[in-house]
RNA sequence: GCGCCUGUAGCUCAGCUGGAUAGAGCAACGGACUUCUAAUCCGUAGGCCAGGGGUUCGAAUCCCUUCAGGCGCGCCA
């Protein structure tokens, strides 16, 4: 594909620079270019510092022995006159800062008025196969706030890296075998004959929230006093698998609804009938990973840089979650992906070295294995921690969330911050603020936008003959160096896995735009000055509509 | 005790591979609707970047250390 004219136009002041040292080294007057020292090309903060600046005079002022300062004249000496450079000065301590011609920013314009949805596409990750697995929430209960950060998390990350040329999968793992389901089948049960008028003592550890109450009631409905027939152990592995079923059914809809479409939902379960976690013991047992102890069956994990051996076969002779999920990544890897992004909660970060330390002993490159970490909510009502707890059957759930806040503004608060960030999450606050969270201060920009293309008299056909015409006042200038920069910003946010950049970005624009707004008008007496300014809008209006696109927001008409 | 995350304005948070005078939203205060959507704009105020050392032309950013908060360290999932 085609280079965005940013990293393009980067790329030829780079060459430039490069050939203004050369010359200045041929004199005698700087040392020889070489490979070690790279030249790095950086947006300043402030725009009276030029549209790109280096720092090149610094990193040489050692090398030759020089003043920064004294460099940066020599540099800016030597540069040729360029059809893209208006003027460079030296600045600052030894900063060389380059003015642009304008003439870029309408490449700019030309390039997005082509092909609008393709605005902001890098190739950053062309010919990529990526996994990202989120979410996978034990379907023993409804899910919660972090499922919601974590699926707002994974499924903009699957957008971003499509967007930069990858082929991506977004998958869901499903936790149905092993105790959590079997405890969810007990805890069905005991509900079950509670309800149909039998003496129970609910079992100590099972899940106390009123949905189980619920889930009993609909399967009395469905199978009636049936399942009293069956013997204790077939009655609770019948209301595990209907009940993890249902769970697992509200679950896709939860998911369906917040505009998360999987590409596949992997059962656990399949993976023990296929006998796959059995083999991968015997096949760990072969390559001499493992050794006996206690009676039970241990992983050298540390020999691959984990800090404490695991055991993948208890004395009892189950085989551990573990295992099952090493068979999972081995599987993962055998469909061939090039690389798997998992998202986790943050009390599952101590499981990272291990899992690692697995695909390491399989001969997989660990680092084809990456995980991120959701971090923390810490939720509160009314500004008093607010503690959740499943046991008691006290949380907020995700859907309760979604319902009082809608999914723009959830993904939206979710995304706003670096995934790092423990947030807080104020259940009181949160309502308030549905009228004044920022997602709906960006999306009034591509509203009003729309709302200007529908009073327009005519068609809007850009036309990049006018687009190279136009000459743009400074206010202009600065929305448009904004709009020349999406790109970045999208590779920046793919790259480092953030998101959070680009809402930083939209709010940036969206803020030039309103202010833009209410100083000038589009529609004017003058044909020429309202082709321009509507030109302006429409290229303010593609890239909030991309950049919402890849937060999995929606970009309204009119509101 | 060990490991991971966090500590920046009253509150919630940005600050890209180290760069020039540390930013935004909310809250506070003062202004702007005869005009394409006032869900908007303009202005004022607000800071020892948790503390201390170090690295260098330059540190909120990198290293060491102390302190504070959260989470994790089972033959659990």
């Amino acid at each position: 594909m085609k280079q965005p004219v940013f990293r393009e136009v980067q790329n030829r002041l780079k060459e430039e620079i490069w050939q203004a040292w050369a010359k200045a080294s041929q004199e005698g007057l700087l040392p020889e270019p070489t490979g070690d020292i790279e030249i790095l090309l950086e947006i300043p903060k402030e725009r009276v510092h030029g549209n790109f600046a280096t720092n090149l005079a610094f990193v040489l002022a050692k090398p030759a022995r020089r003043a920064p300062r004294e460099i940066a004249t020599i540099l800016v000496d030597k540069l040729v006159d360029s059809d893209l450079v208006n003027q460079a000065e030296v600045a600052g301590p030894g900063f060389i800062n380059f003015f642009l011609k304008q003439s870029w920013l309408n490449r700019v314009l030309v390039a997005l008025v082509e092909a609008p949805e393709e605005y902001g596409r890098v190739d950053d990750l062309a010919g990529k196969k990526i996994q990202l697995e989120f979410v996978s929430a034990n379907p023993v209960g409804p899910m919660n706030v972090v499922n919601a950060r974590a699926g707002a998390l994974g499924d903009s990350l699957a957008r971003l890296f499509k967007f930069c040329g990858a082929e991506v999968a977004k998958e869901y793992y499903i936790n149905d075998y092993g105790i959590q389901v079997y405890t969810l089948g007990r805890s069905i049960d005991a509900r079950y004959r509670e309800l149909l008028g039998q003496e129970v003592v609910f079992p100590e550890d099972g899940y106390q929230g009123e949905y189980i109450y619920d889930l009993a009631r609909a399967l009395i409905e469905e199978k009636g006093r049936s399942l009293l027939e069956m013997s204790e152990e077939k009655r609770i592995e019948a209301c595990r698998d209907w009940g993890y079923k249902k769970i697992l059914a509200s679950q896709q809809k939860d998911l369906a609804d917040y505009g998360i479409i999987y590409d596949q939902w992997f059962s656990e379960r399949s993976l023990h009938e296929a006998g796959r976690v059995d083999q991968v013991v015997a096949e760990m047992k072969e390559r001499g990973l493992l050794y006996e102890e206690e009676e039970a069956v241990w992983f050298r994990s540390t020999e691959f840089g984990d800090d404490k051996d695991r055991v993948v076969r208890t004395a009892d002779g189950r085989t551990t979650y573990f295992v099952a999920d090493i068979a999972y990544h081995l599987n993962k890897f055998a469909r061939g992906f090039d690389h798997l992004i998992n998202i986790w909660g943050p009390d599952h970060h101590g499981y990272i070295p291990r899992m690692k330390a697995a695909m390491a002993a399989f001969g997989f490159d660990p680092n084809r294995l990456e995980v991120l970490i959701a971090q923390q909510i810490n939720l509160l009502k009314e500004g008093k921690p607010f503690k959740m707890s499943k046991r008691r059957g006290e949380f907020i759930t995700m859907r309760d969330l979604l319902e009082e806040v809608g999914n723009d503004a959830a993904r939206w608060y979710f995304l706003m911050r670096s995934p790092d960030s423990h947030l807080d999450f104020d259940l009181e606050l949160a309502k308030k603020e549905t009228a004044e969270n920022p997602v709906f201060y960006v999306q009034y920009a591509h509203a009003r936008i729309s709302s200007i293309f529908r009073q327009l008299d005519g068609e809007f056909i850009p036309d990049p003959e006018f687009i190279a015409s136009v000459v743009w006042e400074d206010d202009e200038k600065e929305i448009l160096e904004k709009v020349a920069v999406f790109p970045e910003v999208v590779s920046g946010a793919a790259r480092e896995r953030e998101p959070h950049r680009l809402t930083n970005y939209l709010l940036d624009l969206a803020t030039l735009f309103h202010s833009y707004y209410n100083r000038k008008r589009f529609l004017t007496e003058e044909e020429q000055l309202t082709k321009a300014r509507i030109l302006l809008a429409y290229a303010v209006q593609n890239v909030v509509r991309n950049g919402l696109g890849l937060l999995g927001i929606s970009a309204p008409e009119q509101m």
